[in-house]
DNA sequence: CGCTTGACTTAGACAGTGTCCATTGTAGGA
DNA sequence: TCCTACAATGGACACTGTCTAAGTCAAGCG
């Protein structure tokens, strides 16, 4: 059911109901919940969970790879499960809705040698902002 | 001086001590200061200014288009007087320094009319990340 | 199967960043 | 110069995230 939790497991890590009701909201059909959200829809599956627990593991998924930490509101991170198919985000500069998208370009390529400055750059973070239907 | 404060002089901004401050602050040293890092450099010309003034007051003119808000790593938002010239950011995972560069590509055009979901898109935000020079 | 141990969880205090509000001050026009 | 609407003040508050000390428990081992 888990392919995250499946993931995990088979990287050793130690198996605690908390880790799998966090993997299991972060699994399910909600995408990009903040950390507290997690939390609170972990409450629901595991009323003693705390807070700290919600922000422990969801620091590790993200070390290990398997979920990506996302802000596109100048606010709270945001947690992608979708971590496995490389892809940028759109999100509605008015309700704040975000869907995954994935653009045609070479994003990397779009910057030349000269404007690289001597960095290696082994990462580019594309948001695209606009109005969603619903608000328009 | 100050093309900042000429242009929000021309928008019938009511000048005070405080904003002038400010926009010296930005349009000086510039480059990507935190709220607080423009508020600490704001007291040593006035010291009384207080931290809301300075939030507002940042907040004002990212409003009215004349700075643009950044954030790189996922703390402090960043502020950069540099709102004239579109361009993206250049970001060293290690140590945190920012550069402004200019991607060569059509930003936007990367993105399918397949993958917009009906939004209007008005804005691209891109940061690159890598390791600077001095840290590798 | 029960022990042991070190990793995990907990609760709550704390820190950093940003916002709000009631009050006081003041820029700029009449 | 005086008025008034707009701006600044400062301190409380809210949100997000981190840390710590103490208790708990998963899982390997005998």
């Amino acid at each position: 059911m888990s392919d995250l939790l499946e993931r995990l497991r088979g990287r050793g890590w130690r198996m605690t109901a908390q880790r799998r009701v966090v993997a299991e909201v972060l699994d399910g059909d909600h995408m990009h919940l903040t950390a507290d959200e997690v939390h609170a829809r972990a409450v629901d599956k595991l009323p003693e969970i705390s807070r700290a627990t919600v922000y422990n593991t969801l620091g590790e998924m993200v070390s290990l790879g398997e979920v990506i930490e996302v802000s596109t509101d100048h606010r709270a991170k945001r947690y992608d499960p979708n971590a496995h198919r490389p892809h940028q985000h759109l999100v509605c500069a008015r309700c704040g809705a975000i869907r995954d998208v994935h653009p045609a370009g070479n994003l990397l390529g779009d910057l030349p040698d000269t404007e690289r400055f001597g960095f290696t750059i082994s990462d580019v973070e594309v948001t695209y902002r606009g109005i969603c239907p619903n608000c328009a």
